[in-house]
DNA sequence: TTATATTTTCAAAATATTTTGAAAATTCAG
DNA sequence: CTGAATTTTCAAAATATTTTGAAAATATAA
């Protein structure tokens, strides 16, 4: 296989795999092209590398920066913005946790919360066996909020080279 | 709020959380459906809760049955099959990232290590570089894939009650 | 077996999402 | 400032996904 084939396969699997995970296919594949690129990209370039419109571009960019994954950088000299991907897997896996459990598991467990507010008999089955779930459910995101959170931290001090200070 | 409400708004909002993660509304919704049910319900029951077609409640129940979170019960004396959800919110995502893992995250890995084997200049900086992306994604991978196996075999051992098997 | 209840399938319709492209807004060199 | 380059916006078009519902298949009681 040729290199251009090779990042030409990865583009197109990053961007099936996107789609599983609710992320939309030109969003990932913009992602995945600057990973693969050794320089920043312009939106003229990612329009002719992936054949897509220029407004296309532009939004999917501006949320992948709303991601915090890809970031503009300046090159002097130059008049078009260029866009950069972090290229560091873990870095961009701790990233997107930590935003879909701002996004998401929060409210998600703010909701749950809301739901436990129920007017009328506590000890009626059907009542009670509700409660059950939505506490169940409360208590093990909870669980994952804190394995997140210990996750989030350890990268955070490991890239800042303060790993000891967890511990104190 | 009054407990169908609190019933009601739970299921709107788990099939909202469910588009999200790309699996789709009126699965997600069948499932919370079943999640919050004191009984096992029928493909009417459920048509006639969520209001949506019979085709549609059969396609996803299937799916979900598939996903391991639903099973079909037979209620003795009763004609038309019964469905339940498994209740148990820890198992529900063990089993989830079990699927998930086997779906996606193996897959890739596969699609990762052909993608190492490039003609060429090994030494060429573009090259070069893309092997780097391509060998880190699929290191981080492979740690993950050994972090889930470890969550699913505690999971399975935990309920077995031969956790202490594990190490041995 | 036959008649009826139940489940499954799948093409067409409905709905939702993504993409385009041109106009508007913004930026910036001269 | 002016005007060209660049970026952003967003309504309409294109595409993709989901849903319906009726027909076909299957299961079961009598």
């Amino acid at each position: 296989m040729k290199l251009s084939e090779a990042k030409e396969q990865f583009i197109n699997s990053w961007g099936a795999f996107g789609t599983q995970w609710g992320i939309n296919r030109t969003m990932a594949q913009i992602h995945a092209l600057l990973l693969v690129s050794t320089q920043p990209l312009t939106q003229d370039d990612i329009m002719e590398q992936l054949t897509i419109s220029r407004g296309n571009v532009n939004m999917n960019i501006r949320d992948l920066i709303g991601w915090g994954l890809v970031e503009r950088v300046v090159i002097s000299g130059e008049r078009k913005d260029h866009f950069t991907a972090e290229k560091d897997i873990w870095k961009v896996a701790t990233q997107i946790i930590k935003e879909r459990k701002k996004r998401e598991l929060d409210p998600m467990i703010k909701l749950l919360s809301q739901l436990e507010n129920i007017d009328g008999d506590k000890k009626d089955k059907e009542t009670k066996q509700f409660l059950e779930i939505i506490s169940g459910i409360k208590k093990t995101g909870n669980q994952a909020d804190k394995v997140l959170d210990v996750m989030i931290k350890a990268e955070e001090n490991w890239f800042t080279g303060s790993i000891l200070k967890m511990f104190k």
